[in-house]
RNA sequence: GGCUCCGUAGCUCAAUUGGCAGAGCAGUUGACUCUUAAUCAAUAGGUUGAAGGUUCGAGUCCUUCCGGAGUCACCA
């Protein structure tokens, strides 16, 4: 409600309020004319459009489980009474007798109202459209059949719980003989649903479930986990330094403290602290928040997965990959198998492990163990007409390397294994050279989806790696990834060795159901800010 | 950030070579006591994303801006 002082209607139908942030720039459409006017129709009846009591005994889906419930006892058993909500889908006047279908979260039910048993005054207001599509309402009445066959409520009396003043688009079903359902009618704009993902969900059933899925993929991992002796916990969104990951931060400040402050772009260094301080396995699922383009498999803050294990190395964790990833999609969708972009993706272990010089060298035909040197392994990139952008690490052209030949053909859940050292900063060294470390990723439909490593514990040599990065990345850069002392005293008291992961969680919800862009798993994708 | 495409009624879409902005659904009025994409009759609805320009005439062509999608760059 507004409280400011001085609020100037102003001609077009805006609200103004000096002084103050406070512009309301609603110019109701001719559609909600019609509605607005009912409201004032409906308090002249003395009917309070928005009521705060309701008398809920059975859901949509309940209530028709009851029926069927009591047909199948025959004609001995006692009929059904309920009281039901929801909103209005679909209204069918017919003269002194009507049809609605109303819907909850459970599912839809039809009200069978007849004037008869609802009475003039009650029947009217739907008569009237005082009681309309897109409102809530509560019916009670007697569960029955309608000739045609429908379960559907007998309504003795219907109330309006909430009106709606503008209407969702509207969207018509048939249901087939087999069951199947056909929708007439769209709401497919994808900038209009992504705004008001309200009126998307509310009209797209479609939508719905991939959210009620997304939870199930949130459950499946913590219950993984959980049942693994795994700590959930959480760690600082807002950090004085920034790391564990190559991005660019989001930067905020704290005025009470003068601080300047960074959202996170990972939990890595703060969970593996918690190493030291005695948990032998944790894991976080949360935001993380980072400053750069947005693409199909990015966007701006994402929801990430990370675990670290004491007493462990990155071949545990390829173990624990291939478990909880297939574990979480037989919960999911009751199969290892799913289809994506139609590609038919299998998650059953055990997953294709391949090291990363290999990998590349069966694809290329390089062996970039042959071009030591980041300026030979550029020349030999360019001859193969890799566009290569100038001043990269050695570890970036392979990693690129990687990314342009290899990356896209990984369809099936394929582990790729010892990572260059000089772009992995807080991975141990492999035992047989000193240019890899015990990392891996692992990709699915072309997609990195994860990243782990055997965590490098030995202070001396983390706290060379930070230097390494200082002089391998320019100030600037995107990579730059910041000395963090706190972080090294912690390790000096000593860390055990453990085995960490990470990965975008979106992506996972992205396979498993069949949806093309991340804005389609994220209730609110980032959008640029819509003007007016 | 570069390039390409898109933006027309509440929703989904038309509009010939630059020549009167249209349809379905939703809406409004009326009829109908078992409908279900209900049906029947009548009817209303537009600053074509915004601002400029070319032209006798612009939804259509040009410029700039806003927003979205794709792609590349960047990046997990």
């Amino acid at each position: 409600m507004l409280s400011a002082q001085n609020p100037v209607e102003c001609p077009a139908g805006f609200l103004f309020v000096p002084q103050s942030r406070i512009v309301m720039v609603w110019e109701p459409n001719r559609l909600e004319v019609d509605r607005l006017e009912r409201v004032q129709a409906l308090e002249a009846r003395n009917i309070e459009p928005f009521p705060a009591r309701v008398q809920r005994t059975h859901t949509a889906a309940q209530a028709v489980a009851a029926y069927e419930a009591q047909e199948a006892l025959g004609e001995a058993a006692a009929p059904v009474e309920v009281t039901v909500c929801g909103r209005i889908r679909r209204v069918n006047l017919k003269g002194k007798v009507s049809f609605m279908h109303i819907e909850d979260e459970t599912a839809r039910v039809q009200l069978f109202l007849r004037v008869n048993e609802l009475g003039d005054a009650t029947y009217d207001l739907v008569k009237d459209k005082l009681i309309d599509s897109d409102d809530f309402v509560q019916a009670s009445g007697t569960m029955m059949r309608t000739q045609a066959g429908e379960i559907s409520v007998r309504a003795s009396s219907l109330t309006l719980l909430a009106k709606s003043l503008s209407p969702l688009p509207v969207i018509k079903r048939q249901e087939l003989e087999d069951g199947s359902v056909v929708e007439y009618g769209e709401f497919t704009d994808v900038e209009a649903r992504y705004r008001q993902r309200y009126a998307d969900l509310a009209v797209n059933q479609n939508v719905r479930a991939v959210f009620q899925k997304r939870a199930k993929v949130m459950q499946a991992l913590r219950q993984f986990f959980d049942a693994r002796g795994f700590l959930e916990v959480e760690t600082p969104i807002l950090q004085p330094v920034y790391g564990g990951a190559a991005a660019r931060p989001f930067i905020t400040h704290h005025n009470q403290l003068d601080q300047d402050l960074y959202l996170r772009i990972s939990f890595e260094l703060y969970l593996k602290r918690l190493l030291v301080g005695g948990f032998d396995a944790v894991y976080e699922i949360g935001r993380d928040f980072r400053n750069e383009g947005v693409s199909f498999k990015h966007n701006t803050e994402f929801t990430m997965l990370e675990f670290y294990k004491a007493y462990i190395d990155y071949q545990d964790v390829m173990e624990l990959t291939e478990q909880f990833v297939s574990h979480t999609a037989q919960q999911v969708n009751g199969t290892m198998q799913t289809t994506w972009r139609g590609h038919a993706i299998d998650f059953t272990p055990p997953w294709k492990r391949i090291t990363m010089r290999d990998a590349i060298r069966e694809e290329t035909g390089i062996d970039y163990m042959d071009y030591r040197k980041r300026d030979a392994l550029e020349t030999v990139m360019r001859e193969r007409g890799i566009t290569v952008k100038p001043g990269q690490p050695w570890g970036k052209l392979v990693e690129h390397l990687l990314g342009e030949s290899v990356e896209p053909k990984l369809i099936q859940p394929t582990i790729i294994m010892d990572y260059p050292r000089d772009i992995s900063p807080f991975a141990k060294r492999v035992a047989y050279d000193d240019l890899h470390v015990e990392r891996f990723e692992f990709y699915i439909a072309g997609m990195e989806m994860g990243n782990a490593f055997t965590e490098l514990n030995d202070p001396r040599d983390q706290e060379a790696r930070f230097l390494e990065m200082a002089t391998t990345f320019r100030q600037g850069d995107d990579d730059e990834t910041p000395l963090d002392e706190d972080y090294l005293r912690a390790m000096r008291y000593g860390m055990p060795p453990n085995g960490g992961f990470g990965m975008g969680i979106d992506r996972l919800v992205m396979l498993l159901t069949d949806q093309d862009s991340i804005r389609d798993v994220l209730l609110y994708p980032h959008l640029r800010a819509e003007q007016k």
